[in-house]
DNA sequence: CACTGTATATTTCCATCGTAAATATCATTG
DNA sequence: CAATGATATTTACGATGGAAATATACAGTG
């Protein structure tokens, strides 16, 4: 019974049956391996196997595919994060667990972590993309609100807290990718933030710039 | 007797006789106007007045336009740091208005601050573009030593202060810029770091990732 | 099963881009 | 003034993203 079989696979077609889930794997798969100017509309179409203009039925334009990309980056960093927080016990190894999720995923992926916080690239009025980013966040803001340093009681103090290690941890992860920290100590991986920060929520005159 | 005439602004002539700066200028002042996208040989070279082929003498492909541009970025980026920094009076201050500075050379020239941090635009193997990159981070350096942090005396202490204050700035910096702190308070510029971490330096786990 | 409308994919075409190669112009030096 | 090297232009080419028209497959409906 063809009939019952769901679009996956059909061998070969005029239609492709999962094409954008297609474009999407192979699309990160291409981004990985050749980075950003290599993800072109022609070469990923032929990867895939279809005419160049293919994708735009689904994703619009080169812009929105990369928009899409970014995206399902912003879900698997935010999982990436979850399973080594899942791991460990206790408030401050949690943070810790997460903080060190951030960093290996920026260097596993660094070409989808440079298009996901890329200004440029991105459609950032997508509304999904919006709250992939804004639920990768949730995951440290979360794990910050169980730390000793949430006593504060001055406005806003849990917010600065929060950016205070989005800052840090993202500005180490993105230095780091782009090769400024070379000369720097030698050394595995070990971004303890836990007990590099242990204590500065309660003198916070750290305040955003954007309204 | 037009041959004492340096080869500035002959008025209209087939050789321009400061092309180099000229590109250098109308390239950094169509990068923040339209964004690096905006920025190509075609138009630059439009609104220079010469033909398109003309950068390729002085930079050898866009390329090396784009580092060259990106080397200037962080000779400025540099000099409005000092500025704030001799401005200010006494060693925390002075730290603080370095960072301040970052912050608002970001803000300022966002396009420039991302094609000089973009690790694809640019050309790293370029001695020029390495060394403005290092004249600026010797900013930080030069002021953390100062600090009472510095009292550390594990190994490798100093530097490890250097990374964290470059990562929160910088990270900092590049959320904002990317509008991810846009759900934030509101409120003015008021990036005070000195307050933020008063008190770090002697539980460092802050190794690099990078040999 | 036949008919029809819609989603999906292709083909063709175009403007723009970066770059290479050959050519033209100028500035300098002897 | 002639020759040489630096500088700029012209022409051409392949690749890219996108628009428009066309072809194909699928899902209902009678």
């Amino acid at each position: 019974m063809p009939k019952t079989l769901p679009p996956t696979k059909p061998g070969k077609s005029y239609h492709h049956g999962d094409l954008k889930n297609a474009l999407l794997a192979a699309g990160i798969a291409l981004l990985e391996a050749e980075g950003q100017p290599g993800l072109t509309l022609r070469s990923l179409a032929a990867k895939v196997g279809v005419s160049h203009t293919a994708p735009k039925n689904h994703f619009g334009s080169l812009r929105g595919l990369l928009t899409a990309i970014a995206t399902e980056g912003f879900i698997r960093h935010a999982a990436f994060m979850q399973a080594g927080v899942r791991a460990a016990t206790g408030r401050k190894d949690r943070l810790t667990a997460a903080m060190q999720g951030y960093v290996r995923f920026a260097r596993a992926h660094p070409h989808l972590f440079g298009l996901m916080f890329s200004a440029e690239l991105c459609d950032w009025t997508d509304p999904m993309l919006g709250a992939a980013a804004t639920q990768s966040y949730a995951v440290l803001i979360n794990i910050s609100k169980g730390l000793d340093w949430d006593k504060a009681t001055a406005p806003g103090a849990a917010r600065r807290t929060e950016m205070m290690l989005w800052s840090l941890v993202h500005g180490y992860a993105t230095l780091a990718l782009s090769g400024q920290f070379a000369g720097g100590p030698a050394g595995a991986v070990n971004f303890d933030i836990a007990d590099v920060m242990p204590d500065f929520s309660y003198l916070p005159q750290f305040e955003a710039l954007d309204p």
